[in-house]
DNA sequence: TCGGCGTGTGAACGCTGTTCAGTAACCGAT
DNA sequence: ATCGGTTACTGAACAGCGTTCACACGCCGA
């Protein structure tokens, strides 16, 4: 079957030659300028072959997307190193809006502009995977921190802890790359902006002093513990 | 010169008709609905029009958004009396989110699409001026919340602390339009997030207590002070 | 060698923003 | 009352967009 697999073979080259053509289009000129014809001339095919490899545009656009997800949780995932979940929330921080401003084109993409994907099974099989999903990654270190009673008791609820500081980071970013340059605000620096914000969430979401078991158990041994429970799961809409 | 009167005000008439149209299909149907072809059949002209009126269909979205801007600051205003600048911060906050949720459209327009207008004249005359800037408002509070000594020290710097609170705001009010009914993630409602980024946020920027001024001399001119109260109470409501 | 299947093409459709020559109405001056 | 210029609008066109579809070419198994 060596004929068939060389078909799947160069199958396989020309969608990524035209994943790399319309990333490069992307990165470069931004969104609006990744045309298909653009695409197609950057490959030297013509404009209708891209609908042998993908369904239409907003699927290619997609698939994009998911890589740069991809890579997002590349950056991230050295901090699963660090034990202290505050301090990895804190790294996190600034890891994420690091990747927001050196892939500005990504980010508009992934959570600005936001094209309403339906997750597909890959996606699907990702999810909650701290090591694969980015927002699972900062609820885990949000449960833990809770866990640690770490937290003050207002934020004691993983998914609106995570959301809070996602918010928060999120925010940070967006306005750095939605307004980036605006004459009309006298900005602080980007850096300065993103330790103000990260600061300021993790002084009033912590517990005054890092909080009890902060100092009953200093060492939070991060593969064994996982510290389930106290999410006070489920409910609070 | 009545006729040239009649002339200028049917002209007038006209502008505001193509406007109004734009602003109709734009709250309706979204950014992606606003054709100039639309807009000139809404009116019952024809398209090339509008260009009598509008250099360009850039132009007309940008005077749509600046009257957003305008109600946005309107929205506002009233929040001046409260002499607390903490609190008047706090209630600044909800306000944001609140109309950036129900004018989801006008808000991804004016700060998640950001058709990098530079400002106008009319623009200009308003800056700084916080009846009529909204950032300036929020400016004047920050900067009168560190006269007060109400503002723990990192963050003496109204600018820094503007941007900061702003970016908190706008993380939510974004990611509430831009990730609505996203099944990936367990959302907490939209009011969970907003006070529990505001309360985080006021809770880290702020000195413990109220901070030193506060007990010191608690009349801060500007006329009628009132209700410095629930400055330190953190998230609950 | 033949037939079928997969891949890529060229031309078209309907949409977009935008331009431009032409027209018709109006208004002040003659 | 008529002329001439200004103004506001039209209709047709252009280039570009995403997308579709009939068609052609080349490879592969039979």
């Amino acid at each position: 079957m060596s004929s068939a697999d060389r078909r799947a073979r160069e199958r396989q080259e020309v969608r990524d030659k035209i994943l790399n053509a319309a990333r490069d289009l992307f990165a470069t000129q931004g969104f609006e300028a990744v045309t298909l014809r653009k695409v197609a001339e950057a490959i030297e095919y013509a404009p209708a072959a891209i609908y042998g490899h993908f369904k239409d545009k907003e699927e290619l656009v997609r698939t994009l997307c998911l890589a740069d997800f991809d890579e997002l949780v590349r950056n991230i995932i050295p901090l699963a190193e660090i034990g202290d979940p505050i301090e990895r929330i804190r790294r996190l921080g600034h890891a994420y809006v690091r990747f927001a401003i050196t892939h500005p084109n990504h980010y508009r993409l992934m959570f600005m502009y936001r094209a309403q994907l339906e997750p597909d099974e890959d996606a699907l099989a990702r999810k909650d995977d701290p090591h694969r999903d980015g927002y699972a990654f900062v609820r885990h270190a949000a449960t833990q921190a809770i866990a640690e009673g770490r937290i003050r008791e207002p934020w004691c609820d993983a998914e609106l802890l995570a959301q809070t500081f996602w918010a928060g980071v999120h925010g940070v970013a967006s306005i750095e790359i939605a307004f980036k340059g605006d004459p009309w605000i006298e900005w602080r620096s980007i850096e300065a902006r993103t330790e103000s914000m990260i600061g300021a969430l993790l002084a009033g979401l912590c517990e005054p002093g890092g909080g009890p078991k902060a100092r009953k158990k200093p060492m939070a041994r991060r593969g064994a513990v996982k510290a389930r429970s106290a999410t006070s799961k489920g409910a609070r809409r």
